[in-house]
DNA sequence: GCTAATATCTGCACTCATGCAGATAATGTT
DNA sequence: AACATTATCTGCATGAGTGCAGATATTAGC
C-alpha cells in the first residue's frame, strides 16, 4: 500500500471547500438572508437552544443587533423566542425545526446532485465519508473559536 | 458486506456542510469581508478570469455596483483589473495568486486542525475522501446554477 | 464616416444592518 | 427594603453596499 496522497488532496480540498461556502452563500441569497441572519440560524442548529446574549456572543454583535436579529429571523419563522422560566429576564432562542419551505426549495437542487454522487460510493467509502464529516464538523467549530479568540 | 447506512449519513451531513459555511462566514467577517465580496473572489478562483460583465452576471449585481465590487477587492490586493486586448472596452478580473497575508492567518486554526483529521486516515480512505471532493465540488457549482435559475 | 450597440464607470439617493446610549424589567446583595 | 447588577429591548444616527440613470469609451453595422 502506497502513502496517502496528500499532495492530490491539497490540490483539491480547497475548491471544494470554496464551493460548499459558495453554495451556503448563494442559498441565503436565494431566501433573502444576509451573512449574519444565515450564521445566527446555524449557530442555532449546532449549539443548540441559547439566550439572547450568548447569541450576541457567538455572532459578535452588541445586544441591540442581536435582539434586531432575531426579529428578523423570528419574522421569517426560523427561529423561536423562548422565556427562561428560570430567569424572567432572559429570552431563550432556538432554531424552529421545521424549516422555511422556501428555504427546503432553495436546498433542493444540492440535495439532488449530492444524492448522486453518494449514490455511487460502496457501503464503506460512505462509512469512511461519514466518519470524516462527523470528525471534521467539530474541527470547523473549534477553528471557528480560535478566529474569534485571535481578534 | 452491508448496505450503506445512509441513514446516519444523512444525520451528520447536514451538521457538516453547516460548520463549513459558517467557518467560510467567520473567516470573511475576521479580515473585513462582506458575504459579496466573498462570493466574488470565491467565483473568481473557482472559475478563474472573467470579465467584469461575467462577474455581474454571477454575482446577480448590477455592472454598476460590480465596478464598486471590484474596487472593493482590487484594494485589497485579492484582485486585478487586466484590460481585454481583443476588446479594449473590456476589463478583466483575475484573482491575485497570493491571497492576502491576513486572510492565510485567519485560515491558519482551519488548517491545522484538518490536517488532524486528515492524519489520521489510510491512503485508501484518503484517495475515498479526495475522489468525493473532486466529484463533490461541481455539483455544489451546478446546484448554485440551479438556485440562480430559478429565481 | 456615421450611427447604433456594448462594456465599464460615476453621481446620486436609498435601504438596511449595526453601534451606541438610554429605558425597562428582573434578579442578586446587603 | 433599598440598591446595584444583569438581560433584553427601543430610539436615533451612521455607514456600507446597492440600484438606477446617465456619462464615457470602444466596437460593430450600414
Amino acid at each position: 500500500m502506497s502513502s496517502p496522497d496528500f499532495a492530490k488532496l491539497g490540490a483539491v480540498y480547497p475548491r471544494y471547500l470554496n464551493a460548499v461556502v459558495l453554495h451556503g452563500l448563494a442559498t441565503a441569497q436565494a431566501v433573502g438572508m444576509g451573512p449574519t441572519d444565515l450564521y445566527a440560524v446555524g449557530t442555532l442548529v449546532f449549539h443548540g437552544r441559547m439566550t439572547s446574549g450568548e447569541l450576541a456572543a457567538k455572532t459578535g454583535l452588541t445586544t441591540g443587533a442581536t435582539t434586531r436579529l432575531i426579529d428578523r429571523l423570528e419574522a421569517r419563522g426560523l427561529v423561536r423566542r423562548v422565556p427562561d422560566p428560570a430567569d424572567r429576564r432572559r429570552v431563550l432562542v432556538e432554531a424552529v425545526e421545521a424549516q422555511g419551505v422556501d428555504l427546503d426549495d432553495a436546498l433542493a437542487p444540492a440535495r439532488e446532485k449530492l444524492a448522486r454522487v453518494f449514490a455511487d460510493c460502496t457501503a464503506d467509502e460512505i462509512a469512511t465519508l461519514t466518519e470524516h464529516f462527523e470528525r471534521a464538523a467539530p474541527a470547523f467549530h473549534e477553528a471557528i473559536e480560535a478566529i474569534r479568540d485571535a481578534r
